[in-house]
RNA sequence: GCGGGCGUGGUGGAAUUGGUAGACACGCAAGACUUAAAAUCUUGUUCCAGUAAUGGAGUGCGGGUUCGAUUCCCGCCGCCCGCACCA
């Protein structure tokens, strides 16, 4: 008689006995090789979601199987707990920040627990615990010594109504997301890690990660966008260029930060005004030297020093009339409005990519470098970035397609100098397209008849021989700002001295702790008006004078960069052990979101680096093995994908958000339209899209955990879609694996035999053997879809397994053994059905602890063998055969086939290819 | 614009050193059990023709290489993702 599987009584008493047992802790002086399984961690957002659930089921899945492997293993959990949601849900509700965060975290953490996951939970901890926080001052502060800290003058997006910064993902459209006001941009002195001193290493780094998604590897190195080329410099033509200044007493603010003059990037514009001197031309950066000769402009970004020297005072173009000294001159104020107009376009990426080209003429020439007498206007160009090279260009119309819209909106000479194969150069032009390609060199003096890499080689040597520039390497990377005008977040461990600047909070003095007591009644940062805390009793640390905290935090992007050596370290109150870090790393698997295929994951690569070169970690060994990877934290990274669900929305309703409804309220009508069940209303089904509280396409997972169990839920986001794809969540898929589970405990309870789950069944013939062969394909089979993350085809195996042991009729050590496979098959997938089943058949101790089951490759090959026959490589018959049959024996058989013979027919045999073991075409014409 | 990925039955998907296309599941249909339903079990299910045996077509489209192509190559089409004036 089949018993009946009550999930909801079996799950809970096991998930009792592992806590009892205290099963899950990893053990730091293990003799086992470690390993590390993590999944992204989550925001305590208050409740968990279905894509938790698929992201925490698949690292389970693995540190289970690990486990069984005889790995230690360690898999914990914690909480990104510092963010904005926690002040705006604060500013709404009228809580405090830490009490909504430390409230959802409780709230979360049972749900997850009843899902049942092979978690370490003594490693707990939250990146907004005060532990955490010292700690990541701690890591501040010595970044700050190495150098990987420093502060400078920034452009930021400034929200005007709640006096912030905002980051580039909360500016919508150019408002603020919150305020919906207009952004600015704003120079700010922020703090910044130096991730660029890393640029090359990031980089280089990727090659190693093979097992990494290739499109992950290629998102770095896109993001960090090596280029290599020339800098250049342009001379001033006729006298220098502070000759057009009115007034040299006024020089540029100083600008120059000291920790940035190792910087090449900066040391050029930098070196510029140093002591107020003035350059003796424009560095540009340019990777096709080669079109030298068909330069026509150089272009300054609006955001170039150059730019606003003209724009700040005293600029006179010659063409104007001094106005009055030390008043702003006419010309500065023309230029000052012309980089306003630039400003205004927004500040989207995809705007400004969009906007239309504008530009100013300073009046200014600088010399052609090759050509004698030869000069070229330098205008202000909207279409110049300061944040890549040095923020001037020298403009190629004929071989750029920016520079040539710019040339033909502003009428300036176009000049082609590479002619591409089959052109005539006495009648080639170029009209609207750029000519981007390669070939050869013309119109270009000593370059002329070079290809393209040819002519680079040979213009980069002559402008080096002439001591106007030199090849350099260049990264898109920038570096990373981490200033937040937030209360949430971790306080950047620093005091303002009015004699000394920015001093460091002695390491005895940390942490720097939030208070408690804040208000949001005012906009902006609530720690720089709070009454006491940025200056009561704050003194310099070097010079003791009193002095002012830092009351802007750090990124939350900062927190997440390193909790992963945090948890190995088992960090408490007492800080954490790092020596233990380093044994625990790499982490060797990861798995989470693509979408922090460039952010976190380059963030925590940064970090792992800084924080070896601080000697906190070491990776060059993990607890016994030397690391293959160098300096990388993560050795294996899996992206899973989302969980989606149908959406509805009422057809009826014009307001977006208002339309979306339940779609356990919606049914179908017999001609396939849908209703709205409480209202009647007619609804259209909408796409299927990730869950989502505001489409009202969610899925509760505790609910499911009610209805159908915890191993079900998981068994379903990991059964039907391969992980890195998305998993459409229906209610028949559930029940599916609903059932599915019904189906492995009845094969379990139908069960007499006394052999228990460890049998091997080595006599066994006929359909026990045939079994037992079934059994141990599967388990290849399902073991490699393991190791590879194919976990859907793992599934498929494991319902083969289970549909033949339910239709096998034996009672015997076959059927023991295969049971046995499949109970510790399933095991990472539903470890409480799996631990109930084990206990059941008379395992001994848990599941957890047994050791994966070993596949038999006797039982992989077959004595016979079914080859298919093709007649011109279409199939036709089949062929039963011993598997080590001679090929002219085989080819003799086919021939003699029935089905082969007739489709022959009249045709004349050409050729027979036998592929042992695999097939047999008759080619026949 | 640049970079990456994907395209297979009614649906999710399986199949890689090139060798039986459609495993497994969902759905659907028929049957068994049942007063009935649910559950469970059995059988069938790529499309077209045929009662069937069988024949033909078939992995987005068009070509190519090969005895043989979902797989490799070339050219299109469509969808998704990332970056986006990077000089």
């Amino acid at each position: 008689m089949t018993e009946k599987y009550n999930a909801a009584e079996v799950e809970p008493r096991w998930q009792k006995v592992w806590a009892e047992r205290d099963i899950y802790r990893a053990h730091d002086d293990s003799d086992k090789p470690k390993f590390f399984a993590l999944e992204m961690f989550p925001y305590p957002s208050g409740r968990i979601h279905m894509g938790h659930v698929r992201n925490y089921a698949m690292g389970d899945v693995v540190a289970r199987y690990k486990k069984a492997q005889g790995f230690e293993v360690l898999h914990p959990m914690g909480w990104d707990s510092f963010g904005m949601p926690a002040e705006n849900a604060a500013i709404a509700t009228g809580g405090h920040p830490k009490d909504w965060t430390y409230n959802n975290i409780d709230e979360m953490r049972a749900p997850m627990q009843r899902l049942g996951f092979a978690l370490d939970w003594s490693r707990e901890f939250a990146t907004s615990d005060v532990a955490y926080y010292k700690e990541q001052q701690r890591i501040f502060l010595k970044f700050w010594e190495k150098g990987l800290v420093y502060r400078k003058t920034a452009k930021v997006n400034w929200d005007p109504v709640d006096n912030t910064v905002l980051a580039n993902e909360q500016v919508i459209d150019g408002k603020g997301w919150r305020s919906g006001a207009t952004v600015e941009q704003r120079d700010m002195d922020q703090w910044f890690y130096k991730i660029t001193h890393y640029a090359e290493d990031l980089l280089k780094g990727l090659d190693g990660l093979d097992r990494w998604p290739e499109k992950v590897r290629t998102m770095q190195a896109n993001w960090i966008g090596k280029s290599e080329g020339l800098q250049m410099r342009f001379e001033w033509d006729g006298g220098k260029f502070e000759a057009k200044f009115v007034d040299t007493e006024k020089t540029l603010e100083n600008r120059v930060i000291p920790n940035l003059a190792e910087d090449k990037q900066y040391y050029n514009l930098a070196k510029l005004w140093v002591g107020g001197e003035y350059p003796t031309g424009v560095e540009v950066f340019t990777t096709r030297p080669d079109t030298l000769y068909g330069a026509s402009f150089l272009a300054l970004s609006p955001d170039h020093p150059i730019s606003k020297r003209l724009a700040n005072d005293g600029y006179d173009h010659a063409d104007h009339p001094v106005k009055q000294m030390h008043d702003k001159s006419a010309s500065s104020i023309e230029v000052e409005t012309f980089l306003k107009e630039c400003a205004k376009i927004g500040t989207s990426e995809e705007a400004i990519a969009q906007a239309p080209k504008l530009g100013f003429d300073t009046g200014f020439r600088v010399k052609h470098p090759f050509i004698e007498g030869a000069t070229l206007p330098v205008w202000i160009a909207n279409f110049v970035l300061m944040g890549y090279g040095t923020g001037a260009v020298f403009g190629c119309p004929a071989h750029d397609q920016r520079d040539l819209d710019f040339a033909r909106k502003y009428g300036l000479p176009v000049t082609a100098v590479v002619l591409p194969d089959g052109e005539d150069a006495a009648t080639y032009e170029v009209g609207t397209e750029a000519y981007t390609g390669e070939g050869k060199l013309f119109n270009s003096g000593f370059l002329d008849g070079m290809n393209k890499n040819k002519g680079i080689k040979a213009a980069t040597y002559k402008i080096t021989e002439m001591g106007l520039g030199e090849s350099v390497t260049n990264y898109r990377l920038r570096d990373w700002g981490v200033s937040r005008q937030r209360y949430w977040g971790c306080p950047i461990p620093v005091i303002k001295c009015g004699t000394c600047g920015s001093v460091p909070v002695p390491e005895d003095q940390l942490p720097v702790e939030l208070p408690y007591d804040i208000s949001f009644e005012t906009p902006g940062n609530p720690l720089d008006h709070h009454p006491t805390w940025k200056s009561e009793g704050v003194t310099c640390p070097t010079c003791g004078k009193a002095a002012e905290r830092e009351t802007d935090t750090l990124d939350t992007f900062g927190d997440s960069s390193w909790y992963f050596a945090a948890f190995g370290g088992s960090l408490s109150a007492d800080g954490m052990d790092w020596d233990a870090a380093s044994k625990w790393l790499p982490v060797d698997q990861y798995v989470g979101g693509v979408e922090h295929a460039v952010l976190h994951l380059l963030y925590a690569r940064f970090f792992t680096r800084g924080l070896i070169d601080c000697g906190l970690l070491d990776l060059s060994h993990s607890n016994l093995a030397p690391n293959p990877i160098g300096n990388e934290p993560f050795a294996g990274l899996f992206t899973q994908g989302m969980v989606t669900h149908a959406t509805y929305a009422l057809a009826d309703e014009k307001i977006d958000k208002d339309k979306w409804v339940l779609p356990e309220d919606v049914d179908e009508n017999d001609d396939g339209t849908f209703v709205h069940l409480p209202t009647g209303r007619p609804v259209l089904k909408g796409d299927i899209i990730k869950m989502s509280k505001s489409k009202k396409n969610v899925v509760d997972p505790d609910e499911i955990i009610k209805g159908y169990g915890a191993d079900v839920a998981r068994w379903f986001v990991l059964s039907d879609s391969p992980p890195e794809r998305d998993v459409e969540w229906t209610e028949s898929g559930v029940i599916g694996a609903w059932r599915f589970s019904k189906k492995v405990w009845s094969v379990v309870s139908d069960t007499t035999a006394t052999d228990g789950p460890m049998a091997v069944a080595s006599e066994a013939s006929g359909d026990a053997l045939e079994l037992r062969k079934l059994a141990h394909r599967a388990l290849d089979k399902l073991t490699t879809g393991i190791e590879v993350f194919r976990f859907n085809t793992s599934v498929a195996q494991i319902y083969e397994l289970t549909n033949a042991l339910s239709k096998y009729k034996g009672q015997d050590a076959a059927r023991m053994e295969a049971l046995g496979i499949l109970i510790r098959a399933i095991a990472p997938f539903m470890p409480h059905l799996a631990e109930e089943c084990w206990s059941k058949v008379g395992g001994e101790d848990l599941v957890y602890h047994a050791p994966w089951p070993v596949v038999d490759p006797a039982m992989l090959v077959d004595d016979t063998i079914t080859l298919p026959l093709q007649v011109n490589g279409k199939r036709r018959s089949e062929l039963t055969i011993p598997k080590d049959m001679p090929k002219d024996e085989i080819e003799k058989l086919a021939l003699a086939d029935e089905a082969v013979l007739r489709s022959i027919g009249d045709a004349t045999v050409r050729k027979v290819i036998v592929v042992p073991g695999r097939i047999v075409n008759i080619v026949a014409k």
